[in-house]
DNA sequence: ATTATCTATAGATCTATAGATAATGC
DNA sequence: ATTATCTATAGATCTATAGATAATGC
């Protein structure tokens, strides 16, 4: 029954991948260990061999999801001639919408991960600083006023977007909010004043 | 053991109420029946002589959170002389981020919501509609010329933000999601051209 | 007589642990 | 000899149901 060494990291990583993904198709108290096991092919008896607890491997699921996202992000964009337009198009899409598993987490998990830990919660931190980057970074001319700002409202834009049509039984006004928040996404990215941002 | 038919009635709304907030504390599967009837004083054998399961108290508690949010800008925005600004700075506010138990439904509950049966997301619907007729009506000057799309895009941005920021451990990162929200929802709602919307 | 709520329980599932097994790694 | 994974199980909790109880409503 024993594998070899480097078979147990193998079979590690394919549990915190399998994790990765049913996790966010049903959310972190939505699974439970013997599924995620049984997702890597494996039983539940060797779980707290590779893990601490549940939570810990949520956490390291966190963190993949989260960076398999930015990756993604990346690779889409500097595969295209208009790279901030192909991340929105990518990231608004009725695609995206029905790709519950394999889509962005924050959509998939984001209000389950306010009830998280704070290990699990960390993951979710370094990603979203992750994903400003690189809009920031994709932001056309006149960057420095107010890149961060405007970056920062249209992540929260795009995940709201694409959470509310998810929950919308009805199509068209499913669709209606991701064609809605991608014209305002390109908006914000464009906008060149700055505007004051006090509370 | 047995109490009034209005006894009975109250008891019944009591324990929609308490879940309204408590499915907003935990997520739908972070709490059980036993638990969800004592907090209206009651014990759980009751339950299903008030409710057909428990998906059908999630529903019921689902549409009363929806409408109490809903209710909550109708007044805080007829409370104002600025209405508009009254309900940016009550959702997009620090106060709004810690009360997770009565804030909104569908930051407390946006992803779970994707995942849960039609009856669940159906009050959702209806409650993101009635959120979208308020910000209309409260969208200045140039009505008409793509309202509708900028009050998605403003709900869409709003709920995103506060999302995320409750995630975040970061408390400077967290508060500046919510003051970057603010700045360009007043833009948004404030811009008067139009951009295309297809995708 | 009806019925709202109670206690009790069935049967499934949850996280976590214990001990057996068998292949690896020294 | 060590150890990765297995089967098995403990103890708690989950949804849902059954039957008892006692106050209401006819």
């Amino acid at each position: 029954m024993r594998v070899s060494r480097a078979q147990a990291e193998a079979n590690r990583e394919a549990v915190i991948n399998a994790a990765s993904q049913l996790f966010r198709e049903h959310g972190f108290d939505g699974i439970g260990l013997k599924d995620l096991m049984k997702g890597a092919g494996l039983t539940q008896g060797g779980f707290y061999k590779q893990f601490g607890s549940k939570d810990d491997l949520a956490a390291q699921a966190s963190r993949r999801a989260m960076e398999h996202a930015t990756r993604r992000w990346s690779t889409v964009a500097a595969a295209s001639p208009d790279p901030l337009e192909a991340v929105i198009g990518l990231y608004l899409s009725p695609g995206h919408r029905e790709e519950k598993s394999d889509g962005c987490p924050l959509v998939a998990l984001g209000s389950d991960a306010a009830r998280q830990s704070e290990e699990v919660r960390v993951p979710f931190q370094d990603g979203i600083a992750a994903h400003l980057e690189i809009l920031e970074e994709l932001m056309p001319a006149a960057e420095g006023t107010g890149s961060h700002q405007r970056a920062m409202a249209m992540l929260s834009l795009m995940v709201g977007a694409v959470t509310i049509s998810r929950i919308l039984r009805d199509e068209e006004m499913s669709l209606h909010f991701l064609n809605a928040a991608a014209g305002e996404v390109r908006r914000i990215a464009a906008s060149p004043e700055q505007l004051e941002t006090s509370i």
